[in-house]
DNA sequence: ATGTAATTGAAAATACTTTTCAATTAGATT
DNA sequence: AATCTAATTGAAAAGTATTTTCAATTACAT
């Protein structure tokens, strides 16, 4: 287990969740993946190291790591269905188009932005959400021949 | 019918679609909604003008908004199920958390914080989704005394 | 070790969306 | 105006995703 999913367990203590088995090999699967992953994928993945998880389980830890700001939903075209970690703060996701890969970043400067729509508009600006789209290093590399070898798009 | 809703028509047939009774009713109810509808939403209220509409023909009248770009998914944290108008070019939406009314505005510039995080991950950045969240100007009158009454949340 | 409230998975229920298909219809052509 | 034809339609069925229910199990405080 991966010291980010070690840290996660710690903060579920904190919330006053207790540390099951089956909570432990989602959070695994969660902090350890590069890509962003359904409930469906998050269990298949998780039944390797706990064959008795549950799917409802999944649903229920996902829905829990997300009130902690520790799990993100990924918005696409095709549907919102799959998660990533969110470590936290304030963050944002950049995803890759052809692979699934995400990655988190930091430091999104938009108050010129917002206190110009929200003087335009009236509205009191509360929260924002960003995602960004694109190709990452090692898909970019493998575009060069043939797209996409390095890992399969997701479903 | 409003104009958004005849310019809508327009496109339609440009596009090479027929334009159906059954169409004219969902274009009506979503250019004149002021909130995000989701599709169960429009066909109850495009029933009252074309009472024998199909849920399934919202789907699929949706689907084809949303190729033309004049509708847009709103994505909110409950659930992504619901769509808004977008007028065709590019533009993001702000979105009353109380009442649900959607703003569309233009003119995001992100360019440097795309450069700058392109450039510390590698990634070649392609698209980009941005919304923002907020009171409306008539959600805010409202909260003063007692909240949200001039419209209901979502369900 | 014991007690207890939290957690579990299976099954059922609910929700959302797409597919199928025979009947209807928009709009082009006469 | 009447005719034609491919696009479009709605109902029903199928498919997929998610939540609820509930009796059995379990983490962990004591
Ligand atoms: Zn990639
Ligand atoms: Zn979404
Ligand atoms: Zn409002
Ligand atoms: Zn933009």
């Amino acid at each position: 287990m991966s010291t980010e999913a070690e840290e996660w367990g710690k903060q579920l203590r904190l919330a006053g969740y207790k540390l099951t088995r089956q909570r432990r090999a989602v959070l695994a699967v969660i902090a350890a993946g590069e890509t962003h992953l359904s409930p469906a994928e998050v269990y298949d993945q998780a039944r390797i190291a706990c064959p008795d998880l549950g799917l409802t389980t999944v649903y229920r830890t996902l829905e829990i790591l997300s009130e902690l700001g520790l799990v993100r939903r990924v918005h696409l075209e095709k549907g919102c269905h799959s998660f990533a970690s969110a470590s936290g703060g304030h963050s944002h996701h950049l995803i890759c188009n052809k692979c699934g890969e995400v990655i988190e970043f930091e430091g999104c400067d938009l108050s010129p932005l917002l206190e110009r729509v929200a003087q335009r508009t009236g509205f009191v600006i509360e929260a924002h959400w960003l995602e960004l789209f694109g190709t990452c290093p090692a898909c970019q590399r493998v575009s060069e021949n043939s797209p996409q070898r390095h890992q399969d798009t997701k479903k």
